[in-house]
DNA sequence: ATTATTGTATTAAGCACTTAATACACTTTG
DNA sequence: CAAAGTGTATTAAGTGCTTAATACAATAAT
């Protein structure tokens, strides 16, 4: 859990939080049902109050990243959605269109993109395990 | 022009114009050059004050999709951003990232989203043209 | 049981975002 | 030159986001 948080780039510390963990969980750097930091100890580390981390966590939870045992920590959840096929298609429909328009008007064709995505999702699954 | 404004979807109305067009002029339904609503004529359609147009204007401007001449109005500019081929890649990379983030955790294979995104990219350049 | 550790809930303060009101400046048109 | 039409600039009000302070509740450890 090597989180950082950048001070000045206008992204609120909870959404820094959220973004890294996801991406933590989707390289397998973190492993299912592997417990986080405590709300408090990650808080410490970040030099933030725990009520920011527990909200970054909340929502995590309640998208499905995660499940909390109350008393006993929280840990990553099994890899499946909070929401329906039909609500992750649409979600990703949204995206990649925005994704398209903002690559065309940077003159980066659709076969580019295709590239760089087969090279991002073949990293996506090789980071190192940490304990 | 054809906008439409959402009322109870949280996203604040000048980034719905941005958006919307963006669309308008990556699909090619608006061609270079093509002189767009004057921001009081497209503020009274939306029901919206003038200032929340010249701010979509504005920063669509700044971001390269438009330009604008003083006293005579705005207009499509053409295809290429305002940003360093640098800057493109690192944005770009930053929205596949998050993009294959998501898709994992939906469990959409980078196959299908390839699939998707030949589909949608194909679509957009096939926009009915307007006047 | 008791204590320490975990997440949860409530409230409020600060701040930035968003929009609106209004006046200004530049171009075009006649 | 005058008038109408265009974008621009300044200021302020409202609202929601974001974080913090603090107290609460459930579980684990002993």
């Amino acid at each position: 859990m090597n989180l950082h948080l950048t001070q000045h780039s206008g992204v609120p510390p909870y959404l820094q939080i959220i973004s890294q963990i996801k991406q933590l969980i989707a390289s397998g750097r973190l492993n299912v049902d592997q417990e986080l930091l405590p709300i408090r100890v990650l808080a410490e580390k970040l030099l933030i109050n725990p009520n920011t981390v527990a909200r970054a966590y909340r929502e995590l939870e309640t998208a499905g990243w995660l499940y909390t045992k109350r008393g006993a920590g929280t840990f990553v959840a099994a890899g499946t959605t909070a929401f329906s096929a039909e609500t992750c298609r649409k979600q990703i429909r949204e995206r990649v269109c925005a994704l398209l328009v903002e690559a065309a008007h940077m003159n980066i064709s659709v076969a580019e993109l295709i590239k760089l995505i087969r090279e991002m999702g073949n990293d996506l699954g090789k980071g190192d395990k940490e304990s």
